[in-house]
DNA sequence: AGGAACTGATACTATATTAGTATCAGTTAT
DNA sequence: ATAACTGATACTAATATAGTATCAGTTCCT
């Protein structure tokens, strides 16, 4: 069972690329090759998240993707509401006839229960928040990781 | 986006007749009527349930189908393993090349902690505690619940 | 002015998964 | 004997996912 299709994964991917490059315009085929996202693909991805006011674009040579919002305001449950639809852990399951016997009614309370937790989770990492760790790994952490992976450098 | 598939669901919702039925067989005919579960699709699921340890069966009249195991000890993440696999939020998004940048290191990074959660949370339901819940429902918190939606009735 | 580098829009294909149906063979209670 | 069951398995339909392709229009650069 896997919750995230590649379609939420790229769009999260090129988001963070667009926000290592905030302010500039980046082209889909830069992304396309820095992240390796198939080409089309990635094309259609950033056509969404304009539609959706996540980024602007700029047409022709030198144009491409930019961020049009902070960062820290972009919610990745927002991104997988845009590809793949709400977070529902039982999708329809009781929408019809809530509660139709017993059974079904204390089932959905627990799965509510849990759906709750995942999209309170995927609303508390944004953009922002990625960027964050990503500096904190380039920064220093990184080089500690290596050193305790490798072994063979000290000062 | 939906979590639960069919199979799941119905797979669950049988597994709660049948613990409510402790002991005895139940036909395949019987909880596809009581829980309205197509016949053959049903069938099949069961079927799965036997060979994977959670119930046994009774060829013939009068046959059927019996837990095999204490409710209380049949976790919801089982179920759902036996037919959608390993919980996983981003399948093998990450697992051919590791962090092969640092960007799906990051995010790797978090979603794994989500998935997690929701692997412990699926583990800690059992059929045992659905049924409890449901012991509750019957005995009086649904009556209170009855009385505080209509309000008609009082002693 | 012309071409290269872009985006917009959209149609198309392949594959896998999900949901459900159907069939035939064998077993058991009455 | 037969009705009520399970075992095994093959089949279909609908949907979602992943990816490809094409054509039109825009902008920069020389």
């Amino acid at each position: 069972m896997k919750v995230l299709t590649k379609n939420t994964d790229y769009a999260l991917r090129a988001l963070l690329v667009l926000g290592a490059h905030e302010g500039e315009y980046v082209s889909a085929r830069k992304i396309s090759e820095e992240q390796d996202i198939p080409y089309q693909f990635l094309r259609r991805i950033l056509q969404e998240l304009c539609r959706n006011g996540l980024v602007i674009t700029r047409e022709g040579a030198r144009g491409g993707v930019k961020l049009d919002r902070e960062p820290g305001s972009i919610k990745v449950k927002e991104i997988i509401e845009i590809f793949q639809g709400k977070v529902e852990l039982s999708e329809c399951m009781f929408r019809k006839q809530l509660c139709s016997n017993r059974a079904s009614c204390v089932l959905r309370h627990e799965i509510m229960r849990i759906e709750q937790i995942v999209n309170r989770e995927f609303e508390r990492i944004t953009i922002g928040k990625l960027l964050d760790d990503l500096e904190v790994l380039h920064s220093g952490a990184a080089m500690t990781l290596d050193i305790a992976d490798s072994m063979h450098d000290e000062q």
